[in-house]
DNA sequence: AACTTATTTTAGTTGAGACTAAAAATAGAA
DNA sequence: TTCTATTTTTAGTCTCAACTAAAATAAGTT
C-alpha cells in the first residue's frame, strides 16, 4: 500500500503526462500540488526508490507501469466516487471534488467493485472523464475543446478541463450540461471569443471559457 | 479539523468511558490502541493541550465535553457508514468495520447528512449498536449480556460486544442474528455455559459467547 | 515501613512530509 | 561563449506520531 501523499503525487503526474509528452519538471508537480519544488524534489525522490517513477535529476520525472497502475486505480476510484455522490447523493457536480480527494485514498479493492456494481458501471464521471476498469483500461473518446472547433460546426459537450466551483456555476446558470448540444455560429478572431447555440438559447462566452469545455464534434447529418 | 490519529485516540477513549466509570487508565488506551503506552501519554498530552481531554499524570483520561462532541461524531460516521455497507453494497456484517475504519475519518458534514437520508435515517448499525444523531443523542437502550440472564428468560438479540470476523462468522453459522429472539433453557454453573433456544434450535454455548451478546430482556406476556 | 512489582511518564530517536535558504545546474540572451 | 535568469536540488529545520530505554510514581506484599 501506498500512503495518501504518494497516491496524490503519482495522481497528479498522470494527470500532467496527460496534456503534456515527456518528462514531466518538478514545478510543475509542485504547482499542481500547491506546495514547494523542493518539497517535490524530496518525494520524487522516494517515489524513483520505490520504482514508481522513472527520474532524471535536472532532466525530469515520468511514471512507470507501476507508477500508472497506481494512479489509474486512484483516478477510478475518485471517479466512481463522484458518480456515487450525485447519483446516489444528490450532490451537484460543482460540489463532489473536494470529499472525491478524500474518498479516492479508502483502502479496500472489495469495497471499489461493489461500489462500481451498486452504480451499474459507469463509464464516466459527472464531469465527463472516462472511469477506469478495473483494469486500467481507460476508454478515450476523441474530443476536441471548443476553441479549436470552427464556424458552423456543431457538437456534444463530453467534459470540463476546468472543475472549479466557480466555472460549474457559471455553466449551470446557463444550462450547460454533459450531453448538451452546441453549435458555433460565429468566432471573434481578435480575442478568441465565440458566439455559440445552446438549445433555443445563445450566448457569448470567452475563449477562456472556450478552451475549458470538450466537445465530441457531430458531422452534417448527426 | 482533528487529525485521524487524535480522532482514533478520542473514539478510543469514549468507547472505554462506555464500559468503565471513572478515569480511563494510560494503559487500557494503549491497549485498544494497538500502541506502547508512551505513545498513548504522548497522545493524551497533546489532546489535554486541546482541552479535549481532562488529564492527570499518573491518574487518567477522560474526555471533556468537546472530546466527547468529536468522539460521537465519528462514531456516528462509522456506523452509518457500516449501514450503507451492508444495506447498499451487500457487505455481510463481519466485513464491514476495516473499512468504516477507514471511512470514518472523511471531513464533509454535508456528505453525512445525505448519506443519513439516503439510508433513511437508520436508529441502529449492523451490530446492533445505535447510531448518535447529528446532535450527538445515543439512544441508549437497556439491555444486558446475555451471560446475565437467568434461566427461562427471553429476549431478543440486539447486540454483539465482540465485532471480530470470527465471532460475527460464529453466529451467521448458527443463524444466530440481530432480532433473533432468544431463551434461556439451562445454565451449567460451574463454567456458566449455557443451553439456548434460538427459533427451532437448540444450541450449547461457552460463558465467553454468552459474555459478548447484549440481549433485551421480553416479559411473560411479550 | 520497606521492598517489590506494575504502571506511567520522560528523554531521546526515527521517518514521513512539509518548510526555508543556499548551492548547483540548465537555458536563454547578449 | 559568457553572463544572467530560471529551475532544480541539497542541506538543515520543523511537526506529528510512532518507537525504546530509563526514570518516576503508585500499588501490593511481607
Ligand atoms: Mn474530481
Ligand atoms: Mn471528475
Ligand atoms: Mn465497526
Ligand atoms: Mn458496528
Amino acid at each position: 500500500m501506498y500512503t495518501r501523499a504518494e497516491e496524490n503525487y503519482l495522481k497528479c503526474i498522470f494527470h500532467l503526462e496527460q496534456e503534456q509528452k515527456g518528462a514531466i519538471a518538478t514545478n510543475a508537480i509542485a504547482q499542481m500540488m500547491n506546495t514547494k519544488a523542493s518539497s517535490a524534489t524530496d518525494m520524487i525522490q522516494r517515489l524513483a526508490d520505490k520504482e514508481l517513477v522513472a527520474y532524471r535529476r535536472y532532466k525530469g520525472t515520468s511514471l512507470t507501469k507501476e507508477g500508472v497502475a497506481v494512479a489509474v486505480a486512484v483516478v477510478r476510484k475518485h471517479r466512481l466516487w463522484e458518480v456515487f455522490l450525485v447519483e446516489k447523493l444528490n450532490f451537484q457536480w460543482d460540489e463532489v471534488h473536494e470529499i472525491a480527494e478524500q474518498l479516492e485514498h479508502i483502502q479496500s479493492e472489495e469495497l471499489i467493485t461493489r461500489l462500481d456494481k451498486f452504480l451499474d458501471h459507469p463509464d464516466y464521471d459527472p464531469h465527463g472523464d472516462p472511469i477506469p476498469d478495473k483494469d486500467g483500461n481507460i476508454k478515450k473518446t476523441e474530443k476536441k475543446v471548443l476553441s479549436d472547433m470552427s464556424k458552423n460546426q456543431q457538437g456534444i459537450l463530453v467534459g470540463v478541463r476546468e472543475t472549479s466551483g466557480e466555472f460549474l456555476q457559471y455553466l449551470d446558470k446557463r444550462k450547460i450540461a454533459i450531453g448538451s448540444k452546441i453549435k458555433v455560429l460565429g468566432i471573434e478572431f481578435f480575442d478568441g471569443s465565440m458566439i455559440i447555440q445552446v438549445k433555443e438559447e445563445q450566448f457569448f462566452i470567452s475563449k477562456k471559457i472556450a478552451e475549458n469545455l470538450y466537445i465530441q464534434v457531430l458531422h452534417k447529418n448527426q
